[in-house]
DNA sequence: GTCTATAACGCGATAGAC
DNA sequence: GTCTATCGCGTTATAGAC
């Protein structure tokens, strides 16, 4: 989607309160003041809140979804699949932390899109855990409980919006390879 | 803390409409009305709206400090006590999903108390942290990245909140044994 | 202990000048 | 494209009747 620079500068902006004290508690007083205008301005650039959190959400969830789908189609083992997975979370987190906060935390304060971004939420959870069924038929992941694999696995790379921006240092191949050595191996020794 | 039973049903039906659409998009007009009375009749039970929230968390704050001091002194290994702390998070979070949800995603809308939060939280990570690396130093845990051993059970059970209320059917033991097992172990056979 | 009424303020959004 | 001014409404919280 083509986006004006303005309009861009209010979805990273937004993105940024938005992630430090939530959709509702952020006003578009707010936004303005952080770019330096008042808030009628926003108007010219946007139709109304709600536009903004709908952007930052809906363009976020379907790079999930479009990176899932390369996953799927490609032509490699299910734990090969997983380790995919964990690096395009850490991908899409790396770049826009802010708006992983929204997508994880905002997506209930969505009106006209709500119903499209749960299935899309539903469609990717589904393709996850069919990855982790065909794992288990194929004998690469342990036959126990697979919605705790994939409530585990889930969680923790839904959190990375957290943990990333604190730990700079560590670029994404190598946060990537660890988070999977820990996910798909465990801690034990 | 003692709590005068209507104070108390205010505060389990704030956690639940907290959980569903976060603090700041609750106002005391969606309390009084899922408790059948006016908003101002409120006031006679609570000194104002922020009174809720900080007994909603600093009282599940002190719950996890408390049982992590259980779990520090107690004389088993140090997988064990990693076995204690997520039979920790199952038996707090079953009991309270809704408080969870505030403690996870409203603790930045305290004011009064939120360095007492902070401290709480701070003191609790590291409580976490320094099991791990001492069954690193024992060779109970593998010597690899300890911040992200830390970083993905934590956000795996800081998430229970999210999963609990749909799965009522599995016993808490039940869960925490599997759950363990996925943390520690990983998922590949 | 709950009510009605209201104070005091902040909210999202719009109109219209420049 | 930004501004000032403002509308209409929702917000927390209080005062005082019952």
């Amino acid at each position: 989607m083509e986006l004006s620079s303005r309009k861009q500068e209010i979805i990273t902006v937004a993105s940024s309160l938005f992630k430090k004290k939530g959709y509702s508690a952020v006003t578009m007083r707010d936004i303005a003041k952080d770019m330096g205008i008042k808030a009628a301005s926003l108007y010219n650039h946007i139709k109304n809140k709600e536009e903004i959190l709908t952007f930052i959400i809906i363009s976020l969830a379907e790079e999930f979804i479009s990176g899932m789908q390369l996953i799927k189609e490609s032509d490699i083992n299910c734990l090969e699949k997983l380790k995919k997975i964990v690096s395009l979370h850490v991908a899409i987190t790396s770049r826009n932390t802010t708006g992983m906060a929204s997508l994880n935390n905002d997506w209930m304060h969505l009106k006209d899109k709500l119903d499209h971004y749960l299935s899309l939420r539903r469609n990717y959870e589904n393709s996850f855990r069919e990855i982790i069924k065909e794992g288990i038929r194929n004998k690469e992941i342990k036959n126990t409980n697979t919605d705790i694999m994939l409530f585990s696995m889930l969680s923790t790379l839904r959190s990375l919006y957290i943990w990333i921006p604190q730990k700079e240092d560590l670029n994404p191949d190598e946060l990537a390879a660890n988070l999977s050595e820990v996910l798909l191996n465990g801690i034990n020794s």
